[in-house]
Order: structure tokens, then C-alpha cells, then sequence
DNA sequence: AAATGTATAAATGTATACATTTTGGAGGAT
DNA sequence: ATCCTCCAAAATGTATACATTTATACATTT
């Protein structure tokens, strides 16, 4: 078992919340459930923290992350400049078939939204809404902030109350790419973004 | 030696030019350098390839980061975004000691122009311009922004040729700070990374 | 000459053993 | 009780040795 799948495997149990915010890694521990040395686990780690899924101190026991809700308020403000730049860029170099794809993973987002997969599923579609914006760098960067969200979300236990609310914003901004009315898509993802961080945050501690 | 300093040395040969863009960087040979074995250069490698200075694959060699021309444009674009956004908080949350700040990294960054440390001056000033705006994250990613640039502006030995023309963008952000114009202020940076954008893609190849 | 295949050298990945640092708790002082 | 100090146990960091993969040079073919 390689220092990748190994990373995965843990980023795996970070985003569903089986390891939680602040929990420690050790990385004895990690190297027996593998049964692998440690050399390997402490790649997979430096992995992780270069993803953001744990911080790392010299000498000190790797942990997830665990942002403070002026933290979290970040993120989502970065999200929201991030996000509706990239929003703005797809639906003025917009082509027939990405709609294609949009209305694709729209339909397959529906489908997961009832199960445990419904984050894959919203990631998926939002990522199809911003890929023809074409800019990879700012989609990884995205993602990054996004599974940070995601981290704290699992690890909190928060329900995806809205969800209902939340499927309609996802139609409404297919229809405002369709009609390429930039600045009514804009303000839908940003209300869409203003209420998940409302949710995270109404559901963290401190 | 440790990973960490190691890694701090390495950058600096990368930021410096002394490392290029597109070389490669060979675990025996550093661990020759320091005297130490592969195990803190593989962990060095690691924390550099997580401020995006190096590239690392599996089984390969470590490379020095060398982006196109169209991901440096991704570049700009999202320092524009990011920079744009710091200054505007910043603005708004303007408190007189931050000034104080500001014209002390002004004057100190005016004399690092004339010499190889002109860099680390101008990032100390617009750190100083974006302090205010407290946003410790959005900071960070345009601090790694801003290194990206600088390790092809190193590496392909472009000339500060604007020097004048920089420095008194400088005097005209700090003030336009000053009297609190935002719009204005935001125009002279953007017009800042155009000029610097445009001086690096000049120099590039492909 | 260009392209393909192959062998050997060289580089990276991992396990084990040992050094160094942190951690968590026992015991005593305030 | 609460806060120290100190020590043993446990965790992380590093060196060495070996396994695995890649890369370079050279021969072969088209």
C-alpha cells in the first residue's frame, strides 16, 4: 500500500466525518492498520496537509483540521469570490454541449441528494457549472476550500435540512446559464453559498 | 539539518534563480549538500511541493514548478481577484497605526528596490497594504500567488526594467489609501499586475 | 537517420533500528 | 483543589540497508 492510497483512504474517512475536526493521527497507528512502516505513512501525511485535510508540526501528532467559525466565515467569503468568477467566466464562454453536461449531472446530483453520496453529487454538478470557464487552477483551489467546508460539515454532523431549497437553486442557476443572465446566476450562488455557511455555522461549537 | 530548513534553503535557491524552472531536484544529491540522509530530503521535498514550489510525482524526480504562459495568465487573473478583494477590506477596516506601517514598508521597500532584494521589499509592502483586511487565508494564497510569479520572473532573468514606474505606483496606492478611494486605489493595482504580467509573459518562450 | 527494444546504471520507495522530542501522569508544593 | 516539576512511556525524526522503479545508453530494426 503506497503513501497515495493510503492518503486517500484516511481522506476518505475525513470527509465522511469517521475522523473528526481536531482528531489526532498517529502515525504508528496508521502504519499497523495498513501494515506498512512508517516512511509510507508519513508521505501520506505530508499529502494530506498539502490538500488541507490535516495540520502538521514538527515533532507534534498530525490532526484534521479544525477551523474556528471566524475561519470558516473566511473560507466561505473566499468561496464566494472564487466561485461566482468562475460562474461568470463558464456562461460567457458557454457552448452548446457543457449545457449538455450541466443538465447531466443536475439529473445525477437529484439521484444521490436522498443518499450518504449527496456532497459527490453537489460537488459534481457545481464543478460541471465552472468547467467551462476553463480554469483548472481556480477549480483545484475551489475544491480545496470546498472540502474544508465539507470536513467540518461531516465532522459536525450537520443535516442537509434545505436540501429542498438547495435542488431548486441548482435548477434555477442551470436556467440562468441557459439564458446567460450572468448577474441573476451570480446572485443565486451567492444566496446558495450564504445559506451553507449559515448552516455550518449555526452547527459549530465555539 | 531538518526537513524544514532544508526546504527553506532550497526555496530560496528557487525563488533567487538559482534553481530554474524545470530543473530537476535529485534526493541523493541534496542529501549530499546537507549531509543527511534521503529520509528529511523527501520530507523537505514534500512540504515544498505544498507551497506549489516543485512539482512531485510518484517514482519521479522533483521538478522546479514551470507553468505555460496560459497558467501564468491563471495566475494574474486570480491575483487580481484575491489582491483586488484584500485591498478593498483593508480600506474599509483602516485604522491610523496601519498607515504608520504602510509608509514604513513604503520607504523600506524603496530602498530594497535598487538591490537583488527588491522582492522581498515589494511582497513586505503589499503584505503591510493587505494587513488591515485580516484575512489570514486569503493572505497565504496570495503570498503563494506571488511566489509562483516570482520563481519565473527569477528564472527567466527578467529585469525590473519599471522600476520607476512601480515605485510610484507605490506612492499613488499608499495614497489613494490614505483618502480612503477605494475605486481608485483598486484601478492602480490592477494596472500594477497588468504591467508585471505582461513583463513576465514577454519574457517567456512558448 | 529515426524509431524501437533492451540491459544496465541510477534514482526513488520502504523496512528496520536507533536517536530525539513530546506527552501525560505521579508526586509534592502552594 | 490547583498548579508545578520531573520522569517514564510513547510518539516522532533520522540513518542505514535493501527493494522497486525509472532513465540512459546502446544495439537493433525499419
Amino acid at each position: 500500500m503506497s503513501a497515495e492510497k493510503i492518503a486517500a483512504t484516511l481522506e476518505a474517512d475525513i470527509v465522511s466525518g469517521v475522523l473528526r475536526p481536531g482528531e489526532d493521527l498517529k502515525q504508528g497507528e496508521i502504519a499497523a492498520r495498513f501494515s506498512v512502516s512508517r516512511i509510507p505513512v508519513r508521505d501520506a501525511l505530508q499529502l494530506m496537509a498539502a490538500r488541507g485535510l490535516i495540520d502538521l508540526e514538527r515533532n507534534r501528532r498530525a490532526r484534521v483540521i479544525d477551523l474556528s467559525p471566524s475561519e470558516i466565515d473566511e473560507v466561505y467569503h473566499l468561496r464566494g469570490l472564487l466561485e461566482t468568477d468562475c460562474l461568470r467566466q463558464a456562461i460567457r464562454q458557454l457552448e452548446a454541449d457543457d449545457l449538455v453536461k450541466i443538465e447531466a449531472a443536475l439529473a445525477h446530483s437529484n439521484i444521490d441528494a436522498a443518499t450518504d453520496r449527496w456532497a459527490d453529487g453537489d460537488w459534481a454538478f457545481h464543478k460541471s457549472l465552472y468547467a467551462p470557464a476553463k480554469r483548472p487552477r481556480e477549480l483545484s483551489m475551489v475544491e480545496d476550500l470546498r472540502r474544508t467546508c465539507r470536513i467540518h460539515i461531516a465532522g459536525y454532523g450537520v443535516l442537509p435540512t434545505l436540501t429542498d431549497k438547495w435542488l431548486k437553486d441548482h435548477e434555477n442557476l442551470v436556467a440562468a446559464m441557459r439564458s446567460r443572465a450572468e448577474d441573476r446566476a451570480v446572485d443565486i450562488l451567492a444566496r446558495h453559498l450564504a445559506d451553507a455557511r449559515e448552516t455550518l455555522l449555526a452547527a459549530m461549537p465555539g
